[in-house]
DNA sequence: TCAATTTAGTTAGTATGCTAATTAAAACTT
DNA sequence: AAGTTTTAATTAGCATACTAACTAAATTGA
């Protein structure tokens, strides 16, 4: 069965780049995981807790507990917003501001080895199937 | 950059698809993770542990624990080996036998909606990528 | 033979990630 | 205005998953 075939291939695939991303990012003091909060930070900080997490797709504990981390590691920090006590802005701190580079390191290098010997024109195709497959996911029918 | 662009839909489909994996699971008690033992010992049970974890392709500790949680749920049992009492095998109850049917239920319909609308020539070529990119990240060179 | 090394599995400790329950503030509703 | 409901975030509890440190058994080797 190849629907079988390919979510075992996702599986593995996924499995391994995750813990390749495991071992790299500990060489920057990165848990795997953290660097999906840090992704949208770098487009945009001073956001609350539940913007944040939306756009991460994870639970609001989830993002809790791995800001508490991040806190401690001054990576980030929190500022209770005036206007709405309930709620807090994260902000980068310059420590976090500087993953940014070494971050996108690790991701080029895994693309490239994950991708080697596909071509241009297999690299449209991949995308294009791939878009449909998390939209199919995404938008639940 | 198409390189970065299919790694995010990589992400993005995988974080999804493991969380509905999540919620299906938990209908039947199992814990996403766990499916992965019970796929190899579904194929051949009265294994080491040091089998089947590279088989699942997962550390030691991960599958110490695993299989506590497992065989507290009396889904596995293990049993030491006379021929080197360091090893245990792994043992499939009639319970752990019992789920194969609702998981590959659960992976069926998983299948279906994320592969849904895709050609079959299309699947055809999306295996033989996922297969070479699988390949590309399992053979570091 | 007996010391050193390797192997199998467990335990401790840490983090992500989840659900469920909780706290506190804001927004409604009547 | 007071009570109810909703919203934002945290905490508790659980499981996977990892590394590092450990125990105990088997194997190697000198």
């Amino acid at each position: 069965m190849i629907e079988n075939e390919i979510r075992r291939l996702l599986q593995t695939l996924n499995q391994q780049t995750r813990k390749e991303y495991a071992d790299k990012f500990r060489t920057i003091n990165l848990h795997v995981g953290q660097e999906s909060a840090l992704c949208q930070l770098w487009e945009k900080d001073g956001i609350t807790q539940t913007e944040l997490r939306y756009k991460m797709g994870c639970e609001a504990s989830t993002l809790s507990n791995m800001l508490k981390k991040l806190e401690q590691d001054n990576i980030v920090y929190r500022e209770q917003v005036e206007a709405d006590a309930r709620s807090t802005n994260v902000f980068l701190t310059q420590k976090g501001k500087d993953l940014q580079e070494p971050v996108a390191e690790i991701w080029k290098n895994q693309q490239a080895e994950m991708l080697k010997g596909i071509l241009p024109e297999e690299l449209l195709f991949v995308r294009r199937i791939l878009q449909q497959m998390t939209d199919n996911v995404l938008n639940k029918d």
